[in-house]
DNA sequence: AAGTGGTCTAGACCACGCA
DNA sequence: GCGTGGTCTAGACCACTTC
């Protein structure tokens, strides 16, 4: 078994390549077959987090393709943050949807102003632990569920851009079951979770209100 | 002036091509330095909307790199909503930060869902104009101002993923001011006024109440 | 017909981190 | 050292659009 030598199929890299199948007849171009067939592996659960996934030139020769074309796969489906790189280490499956503590990292606030040259900033107004029934009711969480609410103001270029009040339900994220100290929590919810609202310059608000 | 021949100093396109600069020292890659100049001469209005950009082959052969590297750098500008494509009539400025009326493109809740993989719908729940004293105020308006309430719940693959309620100073977006016959307003606005909420596929809610 | 962007190739060199 | 991803090259073919 473990010394096995050239056909064992058992190598979870091996099985992986031989699941990937390339359409030359398709219009489709190569990389995004690629990439919608790993992404169904990862958000079916087949690729969990922290999965090496075969390197860039080996993917490449096993699927007879040119490392370039490998790399475009993987580059989008980085920038969609479900594979990071670790040099030596090759390429790793980052973000399962469904059951990663740590949660997806979403485009931020921050870093979509910045792409755009921005400076943004944030003013908190208020936050804190409180139940409140209809919120709950929205999680499909027993009415008394502890929720985290938070306000807080996003500007860019010091122009307010919005005001956010957003929820966080407290269950549903065991990093945040003790999060009554406050303080990192915060941080934290801030830089993982963070909710991004969009908006043009003009006076166009976005705005989600209790049901 | 019209027929100038060989070293017209007032083509546009000769001149971007001039102010650009590549540093073969810097650790920057190019493709970054590049994007970076043109980013800030878009940002900063000196490429405005509607700017033909030489080809990916010209600005190559004129930066004396390769088309593939030029690409690179339009590719990320594109997928930053700075450039669009039209085939033949090469790549153009889309979308200067301050002016456009049309308002800025912003990246949609439907496109950012495609680029996962995931199919996305949308469910009106109610839509409406009203007064809200408080909101107006938010948007700095008199408080009989009309504003636009829109409540719908986003799914991706059919799962719901946010409720909004969004709040639209009609008042600020000229070409809603006639709103009240409803239908093509409200396509526009779900369209071209897109308003963002990225989220992870735990129970977080994103919500912005009334003050 | 000509030029554009979209895709792809088969190489190359680099910096970095692990063994 | 050696394999990794990051960058870059010089070329190719395609579909499409405008001329």
């Amino acid at each position: 078994m473990t010394s096995g030598g050239t056909t064992q199929g058992n190598d979870p890299v091996t099985d992986l390549i031989n699941r990937l199948q390339l359409n030359a007849q398709s219009s489709e171009p190569y990389y995004l077959q690629l990439k919608r067939q790993l992404n169904a592996m990862i958000e079916g659960g087949d690729l969990k987090s922290g999965v090496n996934l075969p390197s860039e030139r080996t993917l490449a020769k096993a699927m007879q393709i040119s490392r370039t074309t490998v790399k475009r796969c993987y580059d989008e489906l980085r920038s969609n943050r479900l594979l990071s790189t670790h040099k030596r280490g090759g390429t790793v499956v980052q973000t399962p949807p469904s059951m990663n503590p740590t949660l997806g990292r979403l485009t931020g606030f921050t870093e979509e102003m910045r792409e755009q040259g921005k400076t943004s900033s944030t003013r908190e107004l208020q936050c804190g632990v409180v139940a409140e029934r209809t919120i709950a009711c929205i999680f499909k969480r027993p009415s008394v569920s502890p929720l985290l609410r938070l306000v807080r103001v996003r500007m860019a270029d010091g122009m307010p851009m919005t005001r956010e009040v957003a929820w966080y339900d407290l269950t549903a994220v065991p990093v945040l079951e003790d999060w009554d100290a406050r303080g990192s929590g915060y941080a934290f919810l801030q830089d993982t979770c963070g909710i991004l609202l969009v908006r043009a310059n003009q006076s166009i608000e976005a705005v989600m209100s209790t049901p």
